[in-house]
Parts: C-alpha cells; structure tokens; sequence
DNA sequence: CTGACCGGTTCAGTCATTGAACTCGTCCAC
DNA sequence: GTGGACGAGTTCAATGACTGAACCGGTCAG
C-alpha cells in the first residue's frame, strides 16, 4: 500500500524508480517543492489532488527519503526536498523538456536560466554561457513564451509559482518565517 | 479513458508529458521497447501486466504517437517507437540512473556504452571517449556489476534483453523477418 | 472564548486494475 | 482440409485505489 504493487523486476532500475516516484501524482508533488511548495494545503490547493491521497503520498516519499517532515510543534509542518529529491531534478528536467518539445507550439512554458550569468540551461542541464551543468539551487526559473497567461490563476500559491524565481526558494509563508533560510 | 484524468494544469509541461507517459506500467512498455521488444506477447511476459492493461496502454501510446503499430495482416503485429517515443530516452535513462545510483548498492544494473568506440555514457548521455551526445540506435547495454544473475528468469525474452545488445535491435522473433532492419 | 487557519482523517461512491479464462484468426504439418 | 500451436486481443467477477466533500483536533490572535 504506501509503494505501488511491486513491478516484480528486480533487475531494472527503471521499475526500482518507478516504485518510488511512479504513482500518479507524485511527480506533480516533486515538481511543486522544486518550485519551493512546502506546505501540505499548498500542494492541495495548487495540484487540485484529494487531500487523502496526498497524505499518502507525502508520506511515501518521507519514507523513502526523497522529502523531510518539519514540524514546528506550533501546527505547521513544512515539506522539503532532501539530496535524494533533488536528485531528481534530472527526471523532471527531462519530462519537462518532452512536454515542450511535443506539446507546446506556442514555445516552453517556462525557461530555465543560470541565475549567476543569465545563460540559458540546454536540453542536458548546462549553462549555455559558462558550459556548467547548473546547480539546482541556482536554477532560475519563470514563464516563457508559451505561457498562457489567460489560464485562471486564482490561488495565490500558482502566482508565487509563475513568478520568476530560483528553484527550491520557499514561496512566501505568511506565518512560519524560520531563520534558517538561505 | 485514453488518458488518465486530467491534471488540470495547462501551463506545465510536466504534467502534459506524464498524462502521456505517467501511468502505471506505460514506463516500463517504453523500456522495453527501447531493448528491443516489439510483440504483444513479450511486453505481456516479460512484463507480467495484465493483457488488458497492456491493450489500454498500447491503444493509448500508439494513438500519442509513441508507438507505431504494424499488423502484417497475418495475425503478427509489431509495435515500435516512433522519432517522438525514441525522444523519450533521456528520461528513461535519467530514471534509470536514479534507480541505480541509491537503490543499487552493487553497482549499476545495466551498463551503457557507445558502441562505436566502447566509450561509457555520463549521466548527460555523452560518451566518455568521444564526447558525443550517442544516438539511441549507437546505444550499448549490457548487464553491469549490479546486475543479479541469481534472479530465476525463465522467459526466453528476458534472457535476450539481458544479452549485450544494442538498443531498438529488435529480439530475436520467430516468425515475421521484415526486409527493413537495419 | 471565539473564530480563523492548518494538517490530516473518515467515508461512501466511483473508477481502474487484476488474473484467469476465453475468442478468433493464421499458419503449419499431416 | 483438419488438428494443433500460436498470436493478439476480449470478457468478466473480485479487488483495490482514487475522488470529493465533510469532518476533527490543535494552535494562535484578538
């Protein structure tokens, strides 16, 4: 129950993955802490998911160490990618490339930049200005020409999201400012 | 039905991708097409999905322009990767090295060389010995150090896509030779 | 004390998945 | 041309996962 019934494929990394980061929504979850969502009514508003299911989902990926679980003991817990998750940014990058490539006419709907010198990252991760596979916490991310702005953006948690800004950055918290931020 | 319930999130690639690509046992159709595999029987196999499973996932790939599907009118059908699925590889290869890096204490499953010149692939899909960005069809697999040799395979298209071979080569098919293989 | 906010649970209805058995057409050897 | 083997699906009952909406309990500010 907390992994998907087991691809019974013990010698491909590729089901191994899947187990872990496979099931529906899951990756919708990954992609949003990379956007700096931590908290759990952030991921439920923004992704529209059944609150039930992120639960389980959170806390699959707690378990398997891909995300850790901050409570505060004052009611607020604050979800947020480990090395292992970040590790993932890879996967994402790629499946985002695919999307805008096959998917996209108008052109990607968002662009990744080198925040250090503005370079635009190519299809492996690599800063097109200094020729480095761009760090993901220097990741700059925002809406690009195949953006549709018309989309109704009602929750200011999408806003804060399609806001230019550097991957992993917390989107603004109204309570909870923690000192221990970058 | 074609496609899993929307995502309901127009403006990210991400999640158009993976209504393509995102549910269960689709990845694992594309992998082993990519080693080979071509035939409704062996995906069933080698896989263990369920035939109906596996109808659904075929329909909706082929329809997505994934997979092509040839039926040579005499009860043999092939389903094979179109420019669109073979585009798909960077994120198979980047799930797969997530996988092997913290799932697989003995070394990676499978190895990945440049068949040319025996070069091994980076995690970027560049070859260590010429620097290229390798084509899929110059892509080398073969079982690595992690690989498990004790696991009971019993199926004949397992053991012939745990064979050294290239990718897309299709597996050795008893009927249906077809004139244009490579 | 009260009301707002937050993380999370509960629950009935619906939908997808499973696994096993079955259909139907082609091919091959006799 | 008939029987058997094979291949690509389909059918179906049982189970499991997902959905959406309502609910619960704790914390905090006024």
């Amino acid at each position: 129950m907390p992994l998907p019934s087991t691809y019974a494929d013990r010698n491909c990394s590729l089901a191994r993955s899947l187990e872990v980061v496979g099931e529906r929504w899951t990756f919708l979850i990954v992609r949003d802490a990379f956007y700096g969502v931590r908290r759990f009514g952030d991921f439920a508003t923004q992704l529209g998911i059944p609150r039930a299911v992120l639960t389980g989902r959170l806390k699959s990926l707690v378990q398997e160490d891909v995300l850790t679980r901050d409570d505060d003991g004052a009611g607020t817990v604050e979800y947020r990618l480990t090395a292992k998750g970040i590790a993932l940014w890879p996967i994402v990058h790629a499946l985002m490339n695919w999307g805008d490539t096959f998917y996209s006419p108008a052109g990607v709907k968002r662009t990744l930049s080198h925040d250090q010198d503005g370079g635009l990252l190519d299809q492996e991760g690599r800063c097109q200005e200094c020729g480095v596979v761009v760090p993901v916490p220097e990741i700059r991310v925002e809406p690009g020409p195949g953006f549709d702005p018309t989309d109704p953006v009602h929750d200011p948690v999408s806003k804060a999201i399609n806001t230019p800004r550097r991957l992993l950055e917390p989107v603004m918290t109204p309570r909870i400012p923690r000192a221990d931020e970058s």
